[in-house]
DNA sequence: GCCAACGTTGGC
DNA sequence: GCCAACGTTGGC
């Protein structure tokens, strides 16, 4: 069992867009950077969770958890001229990009914000959200991680 | 294989 | 809107 944390814009794809998708669950496609790349396409594992982060806004905050239902398979949307995540290196036969599927498991009950996370950054070592310059919008947590962070949920803002 | 230019991400 | 980080591209 994995952890994970996917980062989306919510002008994007929100959570709540997530919540009024069928099934509560989507395909997390348009992944176009080899590192997040590799870790949808060979480590994501059905049954694996994921924070569901919102990023690109005034308070970046992990807003929920999501659950792997359907592991790595080619992303189709770079196959396709008119998709924004077209890619023409990519084909059917040699697909490049990956996807996996995911559910919604809950909403956090508060979000905890990426300037709390900062603030405990000592209790969290190594947490790659928080490593200088991390862009990557697929990014591994740890069994440890994952449980602190999950504690602070319930725990005052701080 | 090096490296400068460029584009994107994402926090602030 | 700005800027730092950093991945990608392409000339050489």
């Amino acid at each position: 069992m994995n952890y994970w944390l996917l980062k989306s814009e919510p002008h994007t794809f929100g959570i709540a867009d997530l919540d009024s998708a069928p099934n509560q669950t989507t395909s997390w496609e348009g992944v176009r950077n080899y590192q997040a790349r590799n870790f949808l396409r060979d480590d994501f594992r059905l049954g694996d969770q994921a924070f569901f982060y919102h990023s690109g806004i005034a308070a970046p905050a992990i807003v929920g958890i999501v659950e792997v239902i359907r592991e790595g398979y080619p992303d189709a949307t770079a196959f396709d001229p008119v998709s924004p995540y077209y890619d023409p290196a990519s084909t059917p036969a040699n697909p490049r990009w990956h996807r996996v599927d995911v559910r919604l498991v809950r909403h956090l009950r508060r979000a905890i914000s990426l300037a709390e996370l900062k603030r405990r950054a000592a209790m969290l070592e190594d947490f790659a959200l928080l490593r200088r310059g991390s862009r990557l919008s697929v990014l591994p947590v740890s069994a440890a991680q994952w449980a602190f962070i999950l504690a602070l949920e319930s725990a005052p803002s701080a």
